[in-house]
DNA sequence: CTGAAAGCGCTTACAG
DNA sequence: CTGAAAGCGCTTACAG
């Protein structure tokens, strides 16, 4: 249908391989013949089909990203960065999330077996032995993200949730606080028994005792943050906890949905923060304070590293990156509000 | 590298049109023959080349999406409902956002004439005649999203931003509030110009006047409406707003952020209604009235849609189709909480 | 500096 | 039911 390389070679009157040595500059052409073609070309509106360029070259110019869900900020905020990344190289971005029928390992074999990307990005809760062998059987690159398998065939990419963790939970004891409850995420989740270690290690570093009865276990839902609060505000006043950590900052919403209905006041009755860094707990009053995640840097970076790899530079295979997050200090935690009107 | 189908048909002894026909199960083969194909590509874990296949055939099964930006819930639950139907039908996603360097046009171009994707849906603030031109001139099919463009060659699917408008702003008025003041979004933009209208037609349907001062032109951002919500409120007491329908939530956002510190309270001392239904107006307290969005409606119409058009069916080609909003009803407005403890 | 030719990996009439 | 061959639109040694 559309105008092809042979057209414009007829045009002009020079072979096919001249047409393709001046649109791909390569080899040398009189400079003559070359604004010739150069002006066919762009008076016809050609444009090289890129099956035919991919199936000859081998390149694609796209990468594909694999991510478990396409749901909330995190993962906009994932393909936002790596669209602008892939944009200034000159790269398309084949997307797809996991899905319950067809799953993950279908999904990379198509864009890996099937020449359909020329190097992947893959967020996956299990990397299983045989998407495994998929990746390590593959030559095009892979990035992992946030995953914890072994990676001598990729380039592996995390966010260091313990030290978040860590920091926030610091944070809570230097506000003199001594029962802090922490709500962690569901086991066996990565994120979670990170934010989870970094909890119990920076308790015990300062030599504060965990109460069990303090440690309630949540899935991240707004929902399951409600009724973890209403626990924990139902023990008896010598047990219940001065402060909370949420593993996430959707539970700790949850919270504040209860906090509503019950007429409870942060951090006047009890304190609470918790993870991500999403856009809603900088809107809620008070402001919860929260660990950023560093999500733009770890989309650059990944599609960066990705290019990296694409382009031949094989002594980054291996490579594993830990990027960390940073406190976010707002009012939930029982500091003074740190925000002046106008500052938004 | 990876295997091709040469070498199943070499390892099986038949020629390579034989194992295409079994592998597109097209054509006679006789049973025992395809067994041995299929035996011998799964064991080798064949893929076949996309590529090769879609130059041969001239389809790619990918659907090129693009979209003014890849920020917020809107785009997220967009992407997450084109992703669902896409995989239904085996579909691949091709996704970008507009650039400040590479304009649409040169996506679109190379998406459509470099034989990237066999349809593509598009949601873009402004189609110019040049990427009209485009679209009209390339046979792939095309859905065009919220767009006021001549449309003859496409399908269309917009959002009845309009009764949405009314709607919620007949909502206020049975509220018996009688000075209802207007945030608007950005003019020129079509949602903006659409609830303006809606708004403008039902308070003069109701017979209320519309005191010029009253309404502000916002910018959809937080920070607009933080800064417009002050100006409502430094008014004198006689022209002061008793309500304010802010054209989206973001803006609507904005006058939280303000009220918290101005310690003025929804709906008693001004009641606020928004526009879209994100998610954070949920979690605010009060809840925020505004009006839903069909997003997902949207997204899983236009691939279906597109779908349809792909496999041939050309009479939906200028099809248009209008998806209307809902009201939803919070406690911004005045109303008395929906919501149970426990309902999250 | 240029062209004829092979090849990338598939599909699909066509002939048998 | 099966195979040889042409063709999809490019790139790229190779020869001139």
């Amino acid at each position: 249908m559309s105008v092809n390389i042979h057209e414009i070679a007829r045009r002009c009157n020079v072979s096919i391989a001249t047409v393709s040595r001046v649109l791909n500059n390569k080899g040398p052409v009189k400079p003559s013949t070359r604004e010739k073609v150069l002006q066919v070309a762009r008076e016809m509106n050609y444009r090289p089909n890129s099956s035919a360029r991919s199936l000859s070259t081998r390149k694609t110019d796209t990468i594909g990203v694999i991510l478990p869900e396409l749901v909330d900020e995190f993962f906009m905020s994932l393909i936002h960065e790596l669209d602008e990344v892939a944009h200034k190289y000159g790269k398309y971005l084949l997307i797809s999330s996991s899905h319950s029928s067809r799953n993950d390992m279908e999904t990379i074999y198509e864009f890996m077996a099937g020449g359909r990307v020329d190097g992947i990005i893959i967020m996956a809760p299990k990397i299983n032995k045989q998407i495994q062998n998929i990746l390590k059987n593959n030559i095009r690159p892979v990035v992992l993200l946030n995953c914890d398998v072994p990676h001598n065939y990729a380039v592996r990419i995390k966010i260091d949730n313990y030290h978040g963790a860590r920091s926030v939970t610091k944070h809570l004891i230097e506000h003199g606080y001594k029962r802090i409850a922490m709500v962690k995420g569901p086991s066996g989740n990565q994120d979670a028994e990170s934010r989870w270690n970094g909890f119990m290690q920076e308790m015990e570093a300062n030599g504060l005792a965990v109460n069990e009865k303090l440690i309630l276990e949540g899935d991240f839902t707004l929902r399951s943050g409600y009724y973890a609060f209403l626990r924990l505000l139902n023990m008896d006043s010598t047990e219940k906890p001065e402060a909370i950590f949420f593993a996430n900052d959707m539970m700790a919403l949850g919270a504040y949905h209860a906090a509503h209905v019950l007429k409870i006041k942060f951090p006047e009755d009890i304190a609470v923060v918790g993870f991500d860094d999403i856009f809603t707990g900088r809107i809620v009053h008070p402001g919860l304070t929260t660990v950023h995640m560093p999500i733009s840097e770890m989309g650059r970076k990944s599609m960066e590293y990705l290019i990296k790899l694409i382009e031949g530079e094989e002594e980054l295979i291996g490579h594993e990156e830990v990027l960390s997050t940073g406190l976010v200090i707002r009012e939930s935690c029982g500091c003074t509000q740190n925000w002046l009107p106008g500052d938004i």
